[in-house]
RNA sequence: GCUCCCUUCGUCUAGUGGUCUAGGACGCCGCCCUCUCAUGGCGUAAACAGGGGUUCGAGUCCCCUAGGGAGCGCCA
């Protein structure tokens, strides 16, 4: 009885296991490299990323380089070093079409051959001709199918290949975000599949690699589902095993209109530069368009137990800077200071501060985390503990550094240059001396602050004080006492 | 113009016919904490695009309208 079992639970397993080989998922992000990556770009490919993650598959990158006038390297480099930041690493690739056009070549061969596809020597201008007449026709501008049949074709022109498109029935897409989608082949037309100097174009291309890299969950914008038809017909054609679809809305701009330069249609890199954090950018985008319950925070392990592809709604949503900003400072306060410290010293090379006479950067991260959005801003707000010189704010002067605060000041700087220098003996002086003069703490805190940092804000002012050292603390409390003789007197 | 997609607080969303006098989060405003600024805690205001159905009952299902978006290239 019990080899019986052990027999039917193997036997289970193995069942499970090839039936996980077999349904292995893979998918892909597909850019053209005619640009930066940017926001949108990088949802689509996190969502397919999580994907394959969650299912144990492959996450392909391949560039869809045909359009070779816009292609450029510079797109290419700036493709991979965004995805490298955000820890998207593709398991395969990247692949490159125009490495592929061989094999292009080869499949547009045998449509032709079979009588799927057919030489068009159609001119541009009679192609516009007939697209005009559709219109004013008010119907869907689309190729007349003139050289589908063509006995005596003219040798003078170049022709392009177009693929012949079932002209009856339907096309029904079970598309894993929105739901059934049908479109009318008569809607559709013959699709070019190669130009006239010989090179396929995108509509077949992705059809071929798709199908050649056993692509099973095809994740792309919602500004591919027009063509998906298409593909379906070709890959059909092809007698090729249909990937599932899933198309993922577009992002909007905070204004609810498309996403501009303005709101944030520039490259992943420009968030880098911005001192936003990878985790905090992944957890935005993923929670944009998707949701488990309520939860907001998502580690990158959470991301990929939890996310699902149903749960991602069918409507566009709007970039929100403040949200991003609000996750951002989230992963300030929660992550490693030692991490977060290489951060703060990239802004700090891009903004040309000089580093060398500050205290350890962790420091002030863990100082400054709590007041800080994005690291540049960490950055942009820690003059004083840089720099020897500090830049005094002249109203904050005027209204903290009094003739009557210049005893308690002068006191103040007496014991902090005997003192053992840690936070908590800088906090004991501070309330010292308060005590001592019958002063409010801020009373005392303030002017202090105003005198060591020349402004009034900054951390708690014994960890402020103390970051700042004993011997540019005393010097600068000094600096203001002789500024203040010389402003009474 | 045609085809397709979309529509819950300002924004991201929960909600899969009754538990919704619609919940959470960001933001806003207020209060508390407080040496500043923040953080944190608490709280207020704030939405089912409109109209018809179906149903005992609709944010949830169906239809129409309006509004928004995408596609209609020898671009991808």
């Amino acid at each position: 009885m019990g080899i019986l079992l052990w027999v039917i639970y193997h036997l289970n397993r193995l069942l499970y296991l090839l039936f996980e080989i077999k349904m292995m998922v893979r998918t892909r992000f597909a850019p053209s490299p005619t640009g930066y990556l940017h926001i949108g770009g990088v949802r689509t490919a996190l969502f397919s990323w999580l994907y394959a993650r969650q299912h144990g598959g492959q996450f392909i990158l391949r560039i869809e380089d045909t359009d070779r006038e816009r292609s450029t390297q510079e797109s290419v480099n700036a493709i991979l070093e965004g995805m490298t930041w955000l820890g998207l690493q593709p398991d395969e690739g990247p692949f490159y079409q125009t490495k592929r056009f061989d094999r292009y070549r080869q499949v547009i061969e045998q449509l032709l051959a079979e009588g799927k596809a057919y030489y068009c020597y159609c001119s541009k201008e009679r192609l516009e001709k007939v697209r005009a007449e559709y219109k004013a026709r008010k119907q869907k501008p689309r190729y007349d199918g003139h050289c589908r049949h063509l006995s005596n074709p003219p040798h003078d022109v170049k022709p392009v290949i177009r693929f012949k498109n079932p002209e009856m029935g339907e096309v029904v897409i079970r598309d894993l975000i929105k739901g059934t989608v049908i479109f009318n082949n008569n809607e559709l037309d013959d699709l070019i599949i190669a130009r006239s100097d010989g090179t396929p174009t995108y509509n077949f291309t992705v059809v071929i690699d798709d199908w050649d890299m056993k692509i099973t969950h095809v994740i792309r914008g919602d500004d591919h589902l027009n063509n998906t038809p298409r593909q379906i017909n070709i890959l059909e054609t092809l007698g090729a095993t249909l990937p599932q679809y899933a198309h993922v809305p577009m992002i909007l701009g905070d204004d609810g209109q498309r996403l501009s330069k303005r709101h944030g249609a520039v490259s992943v890199m420009n968030y880098k530069q911005e001192g936003y954090l990878p985790e905090a950018l992944l957890n935005y985008l993923v929670r944009l368009g998707w949701s488990h319950g309520d939860q907001e925070i998502f580690s990158r392990q959470e991301m990929i137990d939890l996310f699902d592809l149903k749960a991602v709604h069918s409507s566009p949503a709007a970039f929100d800077r403040e949200k991003l900003g609000w996750l951002n400072q989230h992963y300030i306060k929660t992550g490693d200071p030692e991490e977060l410290a290489k951060h703060l010293q990239f802004q700090c090379d891009q903004l040309e501060i000089e580093t060398t006479q500050a205290p350890p950067l962790a420091k002030i991260v863990k100082a400054q985390a709590e007041r800080a959005k994005t690291l540049k801003e960490m950055a942009q707000n820690s003059p004083f503990f840089f720099g020897n010189k500090i830049e005094f704010n002249e109203k904050a002067v005027r209204k903290h550094l009094k003739p009557a605060i210049r005893e308690p000041l002068t006191d103040l700087c007496e014991r902090l240059a005997h003192v053992e220098w840690n936070a908590e003996a800088i906090h004991a002086i501070v309330h010292a001396v308060a005590e001592q003069y019958e002063l409010k703490l801020g009373k005392i805190a303030q002017p202090l602050r105003v005198a060591v940092t020349g402004g009034t804000v900054s951390p708690p002012i014994d960890v402020t004080v103390y970051l700042i050292g004993k011997t540019r603390s005393i010097d600068r409390i000094k600096h203001a006492l002789t500024l203040m003789e010389e402003m009474n007197g």
